[in-house]
DNA sequence: TTGGAAAGTCAACAACACTGACGTAAAATC
DNA sequence: GATTTTACGTCAGTGTTGTTGACTTTCCAA
């Protein structure tokens, strides 16, 4: 890839491979510590990034459906499956037959699930929100930007549905 | 945790749980995008994710040792070993004893393994490039901003002792 | 009403992380 | 010079999380 640094007159120098690259790393490494406290929470309970992520997102949409999971989480059903699966036999989700449709299955987390959803997303809140009170506002912004703009078309669609109705 | 959204006259909604809630799910969505490219071309090549990160890391610090790639990957000797044994094997990356310190060994790739280096880093600084350019300098120094807030503090210092070396 | 599609479950396997224990060689320290 | 520490490699065992394949139940439409 070329450098692209000089383009017209304008100033395009955050386009080059060096900060491109830079803007990799920093990805990775802000994902781990994005993940760490999680993480260590999680060690306690014996469960994993999957339980948290299957947590996190029952907390946000009560009611919704396996499949609808599946597109939102980008793994196989029955990868899913397992982790729903210790969730609910732990007396954290509860898993209710769809009344209209009867294939369905309906998600909800139990008194204890929502325990542990507060505990993990309040350790993810602190580290966010200390970032974002480090770096002001308009940064924010910015990176939500950046976000948004990585993401897969379709996940990014539905991530601004979600903006709509939540704002 | 509470709203925090009147905190004196500030304009402090960016801080909201809310907010923080959907920068955490950005964060998923968005690092779901940023590995797509890569995890497509190295299922081609019967590598995973950890085979890219050591890739990546070699090249861009030729002649690093095990212990240093530890540190920046986070994971066990033992994990990176097997990574290692593979690459090495198939004749990307070369080992060579150290001459000052004949216990280390220095990590290079070999033109193969930068080929596959090229290949995955093209893909994903495209992508990078892509959103970058959507979004505009100002979005994206935004973004490096917060990334590095998010980080440990001791990968954070290790990031930024890279900006100093090649700016 | 029957045949296909969709939703979900069970089973087996692979990738990749982890811990723990052990071995070797070389450097550092006493 | 003997001992300890460091760097690296390896073997064995375990857990989480992803995969594919085969299966049941349920719904819907030809």
């Amino acid at each position: 890839m070329m450098q692209e640094a000089r383009s017209g007159g304008e100033a395009l120098l955050f386009l080059t491979d060096e900060q491109l690259r830079k803007g990799i790393e920093a990805m990775f490494f802000a994902y781990r510590g994005f993940t760490a406290d999680p993480d260590r929470i999680l060690n306690n309970h014996a469960y994993g990034r999957a339980h948290h992520r299957a947590v996190h997102f029952i907390h946000r949409s009560p009611g919704t459906t396996v499949n609808n999971l599946l597109g939102i989480l980008g793994v196989t059903k029955q990868s899913l499956n397992r982790v729903l699966r210790t969730l609910i036999k732990d007396g954290l989700v509860d898993s209710r037959v769809g009344t209209r449709d009867r294939r369905e299955r309906h998600l909800f987390l139990t008194d204890d699930g929502a325990a542990l959803e507060r505990e993990l997303s309040d350790a993810q809140r602190k580290r966010m929100r200390d970032a974002y009170r480090a770096v002001g506002p308009e940064a924010v912004a910015g990176f939500r930007k950046v976000l948004e703009a990585m993401m897969e078309p379709e996940l990014q669609r539905y991530f601004k549905a979600l903006e709509d109705t939540a704002p």
